[in-house]
DNA sequence: GCCCAGGTGTTTC
DNA sequence: GAAACACATGGG
């Protein structure tokens, strides 16, 4: 694996596919919630979540911090998992309000962090909000990526999060941009070709990199 | 009815 | 550490 084949496979996916415009969200808060929303659920299932959310006007700090959990979790209930989230939710909330103000002052390492003691926000969600929220450079690792660069080869199935964000973060630009329309084209990849039971097929725009080796 | 979807925390070994 | 389990809805 080198820098080359990543740079190579994000062109491809780029000239496939185009610019994906992420986060799908209307605000920075908008798309913190939908971080926490979207842990192993469909999209199409957090947007409904989200669509309730709006219609009672708790899309906003304030007021998601001044309703009631128990109401916020009736809103989000087509996410799933909807009391542990709306404790999650929560808890994002409580950690925003009081520190919003001082978050600027943090470097992306030491910002990682805090977000990963707030209880509901792993790796993922942290290096979410990280990227499409606070505009940081932080690669963001997922179902997907795993499945389509172990497949390539690039990675292992068992490696770490934390094993497979450096592969991408020490082989490419560190950059904003770039690693928001990376990850973004992987799950645009992962959705139309590389489902779980969907593992190879001829108008995947990846299929000359796999490497058959017998 | 079964499998899957843009994870995470807790428990147990 | 890492495996097993709980958490839950909606679409294919």
């Amino acid at each position: 694996m080198n820098s080359t084949s990543l740079m190579r496979i994000y062109k491809k996916l780029y000239r496939r596919f185009g610019p994906q415009y992420w986060w799908p969200a209307r605000t920075r808060f908008e798309v913190i919630v939908g971080t926490v929303l979207t842990q192993n659920t469909a999209w199409r299932n957090v947007e409904k979540a989200i669509h309730n959310l709006r219609s009672d006007k708790l899309l906003s700090l304030e007021k998601m911090h001044a309703v009631e959990t128990c109401r916020l979790a009736r809103c989000i209930k087509p996410a799933g998992y909807f009391n542990i989230k709306a404790q999650r939710l929560k808890n994002v909330v409580q950690f925003l309000r009081h520190d919003a103000a001082c978050l600027k002052q943090f470097d992306t390492i030491s910002l990682r962090k805090r977000l990963l003691e707030i209880n509901g926000v792993g790796p993922e969600t942290a290096d979410s909000i990280l990227l499409y929220a606070f505009d940081r450079p932080s690669f963001v690792v997922d179902a997907y990526t795993k499945r389509i660069f172990s497949r390539l080869g690039i990675v292992r199935q068992k490696d770490s999060y934390d094993c497979v964000k450096a592969v991408f973060e020490n082989n490419l630009a560190r950059k904003r941009a770039l690693f928001n329309e990376y990850h973004a084209l992987i799950v645009r990849l992962g959705k139309e070709h590389c489902t779980k039971n969907n593992p190879a097929c001829t108008t995947c725009p990846l299929r000359s990199e796999h490497t058959y080796t017998r």
